[in-house]
RNA sequence: GGGGAGGUUCCCGAGUGGCCAAAGGGAACAGACUGUAAAUCUGUCGGCUUCGCCUUCGGAGGUUCGAAUCCUCCCCUCCCCA
């Protein structure tokens, strides 16, 4: 087992915050001494079926410390989820059904282990102790915090400023989530900065429940492609870790020059001083920072697929946007037979098009060709029976094969 | 329980009887340019074989030649008072 300060140097790499660094060294002083490991919690609301790189900070921390030789709790948060966390939610978030949250929380983990060691985590359910819960146990539980000290949060201050809603159940969120703390005995829990409001409501739960409060750490929030905006799915921003190699590559490859840089800091393994040199080198204008991108993309999409993948998706990449080539794999589609079409009506119902309107809009715009020759004409008809290559913008592919 | 404000197209947000498929911004998409699907500029942005027609402004009715705009009831949200 390494020392303490080593194992501080790790834990702290990329962290935003650590509440509270002495605790945590002694509580790491004492786990060398007796050999039990810290047990280390972060909590998921299995929300989101699809995992993406904004999970992928937290995860790569856990597994930090699970190298370490810490007992990594994986917490589910299957009770919790039918509630809904209203952290950063501008509005109450729709609770979902039991069902919902069964399917996502199989396809989380299904993904977790991608990064996470599978033998080493422990896997929890919240609703194992919160389903016992009885009516009078929760409001025992709501004894334990006043009204005042929820509504400093953030998150409900600004609803309420803005004359928006907050159900109650809201309020019981941070006190269940704590109370996941007092149930697991967490030594350490981890979580986005967002989360630092409920993570603090886990120590006080702790004291309440005269436990030792756990050690707080956060990590930044990565923002999503459009570099302003947390990455979420539902934003529709996100870089998704079971997406292909070809479409990983360009989402990152579509990342602005600035946010680049801290895709870098969060995600890539590359040594700080490299990191450093490479800024310098964007700056003087020695490297184009379109090639120090497609760097990151590679590291990125090596590390979800395979090199050989990533390798190639950079080719792709090149081939399709620089040289204006068509893709490898491009949908294809049977002929309908014989006769003449609107080339709109068949774009829309290949999905090449939302709507036979917005087809003959993009035709206006110059957007679309047939076998390499510019369409012009809207009322534009296709023969049947031959084959057919049509693009829509650049990245959108259509090949009609001949019978 | 009483009083007041509000619910508009993907989001924010104008619009208070026809000039409204509905301003403006954001997102998205397209074109140009480029170093890339960065940045910037320009354009498009309900549907329909489309110079016309159809469906949208919380829901259901009603008034009117004509309603997002007026009336009635209902649903939802916020604020103040109790």
């Amino acid at each position: 087992m390494l020392s303490v300060q080593e194992q501080l140097k790790i834990i702290r790499r990329g962290a935003a915050e650590v509440i509270d660094e002495k605790e945590l060294a002694l509580q790491l002083e004492k786990s060398i001494k007796t050999g039990r490991p810290l047990r280390v919690k972060a909590g998921f609301d299995p929300t989101a079926p699809d995992l993406h790189l904004g999970h992928t900070v937290l995860l790569q921390k856990m597994k930090q410390f699970q190298d370490l030789g810490h007992e990594v709790i994986f917490l589910i948060g299957d009770f919790t989820g039918m509630i809904g966390d209203p952290t950063g939610k501008s509005e109450t978030r729709k609770s979902l059904t039991p069902e919902e949250v069964k399917i996502n929380a199989r396809t989380y983990l299904e993904q977790v282990f991608k990064i996470l060691d599978k033998s080493k985590t422990t896997v929890a359910y919240n609703s194992e102790w919160m389903n016992k819960f009885s009516s009078v146990d929760m409001i025992g539980l709501a004894a334990r915090y006043t009204v005042a000290r929820m509504l400093e949060r953030d998150d409900f201050q600004k609803r309420m400023a803005a004359n928006l809603p907050v159900s109650i159940h809201e309020l019981m969120y941070p006190l269940i989530q704590g109370y996941d703390s007092v149930a697991l005995k967490a030594d350490v829990e981890l979580g986005g900065t967002d989360q630092k409001f409920n993570l603090l409501v886990g120590r006080d739960m702790q004291r309440s429940y005269e436990l030792a409060p756990q050690t707080v750490l956060t990590m930044p929030l990565l923002e999503g492609t459009d570099g302003v905006q947390k990455m979420s799915k539902s934003l529709g921003n996100s870089i998704g870790v079971l997406d292909d190699p070809s479409e990983m590559f360009g989402k990152i490859m579509s990342i602005s020059d600035e946010l680049m840089w801290r895709y870098f800091e969060l995600l890539s393994d590359i040594r700080e001083e490299e990191l450093g040199s490479l800024k310098s080198q964007a700056k003087s204008g020695e490297l184009n920072p379109k090639n120090i991108k497609v760097r990151l993309a590679k590291e990125i999409v090596a590390r979800y697929h395979s090199e050989e993948a990533s390798e190639h998706a950079a080719q792709e990449f090149d081939n399709v946007f620089k040289k204006k080539n068509v893709p490898d794999n491009i949908p294809e589609a049977k002929t309908w037979g014989g006769e003449a079409r609107w080339i709109c009506k068949v774009l829309t119902e290949h999905a090449l098009t939302e709507s036979t309107s917005a087809a003959s809009r993009l035709i206006k715009q110059g957007a679309v060709t047939v076998n390499g020759q510019k369409v012009s004409d809207k009322d534009h008809q296709l023969e049947g029976n031959r084959e057919h290559l049509i693009k829509v913008g650049k990245k959108r592919f259509l090949k009609i094969t001949a019978n």
